[in-house]
Parts: C-alpha cells; structure tokens; sequence
DNA sequence: AGGAGATATCTGCATCTGCAGATATTTTTT
DNA sequence: AAAAAATATCTGCAGATGCAGATATCTCCT
C-alpha cells in the first residue's frame, strides 16, 4: 500500500503547527502565559470589550475553554470581565492597563518567530503562503452556507 | 499597537492543521481511531516493525504517549509488540493483519481529506505547498547540528 | 570485570481541551 | 403575557498530552 506520511499534506502542516506553537510558547511561558492566554490578548489588542462568543470565533478556541481561560486571565489581573448592560447574559472581557502591557511585550515576540519560522522568503512567496493557508482553511469550512 | 492575529501566518497555519484534524478526525471515529492511532498505522505501513522511539520521530508523538497508545492498540489487536532480541530494552511494533486492513481503509479517507483541503489547487501549487511546509518545518527545527 | 554514562521505554502527574449538559437571560411565537 | 425557542456562558466530565522522573538494559572506558 503506497502512502508516503512524510510527504502528506496535512501531516505536514500540522508538524509545522506544532512546532512553531512549542518554540513561541516556550520563549512566552516565563511571561507567565501560554499559547491561548497570548491569542486572547491578541485577540484584544484589536477589538477591546469582546464577548466570549466573539473571542472565541477570533482565537479559534472554544468557548467553553475560553470561559475558563477568561475567568483565569481576570484573576490574574490581565483582563476585567464585565458583565454587559444590554444582555445580562453577554460578558465585555476588555484588557487591564497589565493585560495591555504584557500584551505589547509579546507582540515584537510574536513577530520574531513569524520571522524565524519564514525564514529567508521573500515578501511574495510569504504572501503567496498566507494566501494558500486561508485557501485550504476555507475549502475545510464546516459548510458553505450559500444562503 | 498593530497587530493583526487574523493575518499571522502562525495562527492561520495552526487554525488550518485544526480544522482538517477535526473533520478527519470525525470521520474515523466510526472505525475506533483517532488521530494519533492513524499516525501509528500509516507510519507503519511504511517500515514495519518499528521500535517506539523510531515511531516516536516518524509520527512526531511524544515518546511517553507513544508507549500508552501503542500498548493500547495492542489490546485491540491492531499491533504487535514483540521484546527486539538484539536489545532487550527495545520493543519491535508491527501491524498485525487487523491492523493493516483497518490501515488500508484509512488510506483513502485520508486522501479524499487532503484532496478536499487542497481543494481545486494545481499540482505546481501543491507541489510548492508541500516544499513550503517542509521549508518552515525546517526553519523551526530546534537547532541544526551541522555536526 | 565493574562502574559511569547512554539509551529505550514506562509511569506519575498536572494541564489542557472539547463535548454535553446545566443555567440564566433574551427573543420570538402564539 | 405565557410558553417555546434561541442565545451566552458556565460546569462536569473524561480523554489526550507532555514533561520529569523511574526502571531496565546496554555500551564504553579503565
């Protein structure tokens, strides 16, 4: 039976994803975050006062895990949580003057291993490659609901 | 601060592999495996007989979880484990004849996903996907010994 | 041969994660 | 307005995972 696992498309991408997730979290983790505490700042640095459901879709981390992440994250002092005034159901997370510090601490991080991980390709082919990934994310999408 | 997570080649590599781990992931559960397991059986399609911590490199499964599942897949019968006569230490993994019908069925599941991931891609494109992926694996490779 | 160090695997443990099912609140129906 | 359905978040649970530290065996040096 010919199958080549080192030559398979989604193996590769995912030992990629891997490592590049174990180099970064390992260089932030002194920082006293993890992978999905940065994504949530991330996430916050661009549209503050999110809601869980909000984050969740922009990190592509699940809500029930972002529940508890938040709750952590508010403990440690790097988000407030407060809950919304027009739905008392909804919560605002929105980042603490530290939440926002930290966060901007970890971007030049951030960049640095986007970097590494490029390499030596020039500006095309990374553009090329961000277009690709977006391609394959989407023709993976749940469904196209072509309403 | 500028930031734009959306846009970070990490993140939308990492949400790339997620999506297609999910949708493989829950076509096979049906046969009793999950990802990891099919790793297992794909690598060992290839060389037969493995030992856990050639698999272990092949698979990119850490070493520890690798011992657990392997030592599960035996109960199931889907492999061997057979102490290697040259060194005691060392334990020879091979399909049993189960195992390998149940890997021979995975195989073109796996290839309809990695089709429909590529979706209406080029081979040229492919082709240049694959060399990308391997070309950022290597970037992130934790230190190259040019020994 | 005897011990130090390397190697292969396994086990303990602590964490992360996601699904399924609660709970609370809002919106839509009737 | 009451009931039904939808929505936002949270909790219970059970599995996967990886690191660190055992354990067993082998290799090399003296």
């Amino acid at each position: 039976m010919a199958f080549d696992l080192q030559a398979y498309l989604p193996y590769l991408l995912n030992r990629a994803a891997r490592r590049i997730v174990a180099g970064f979290t390992d260089q932030i983790r002194p920082l006293g975050v993890g992978l999905s505490e940065w994504r949530v700042l991330a996430a916050l640095l661009e549209s503050d006062a999110a809601r869980i459901d909000v984050l969740a879709l922009a990190t592509s981390i699940d809500a029930s895990t972002l529940s508890r992440l938040v709750q952590r994250m508010a403990a440690e002092g790097l988000v407030t949580r407060t809950v919304s005034e027009s739905d008392r159901r909804a919560v605002a997370i929105a980042l603490s003057t530290q939440g926002r510090a930290l966060a901007e601490q970890i971007v030049p991080i951030a960049l640095e291993w986007e970097a590494k991980m490029l390499g030596s390709l020039d500006d095309a082919t990374t553009e090329r490659l961000r277009q690709l990934l977006r391609q394959l994310d989407q023709n993976l999408a749940p469904h196209e609901a072509t309403s």
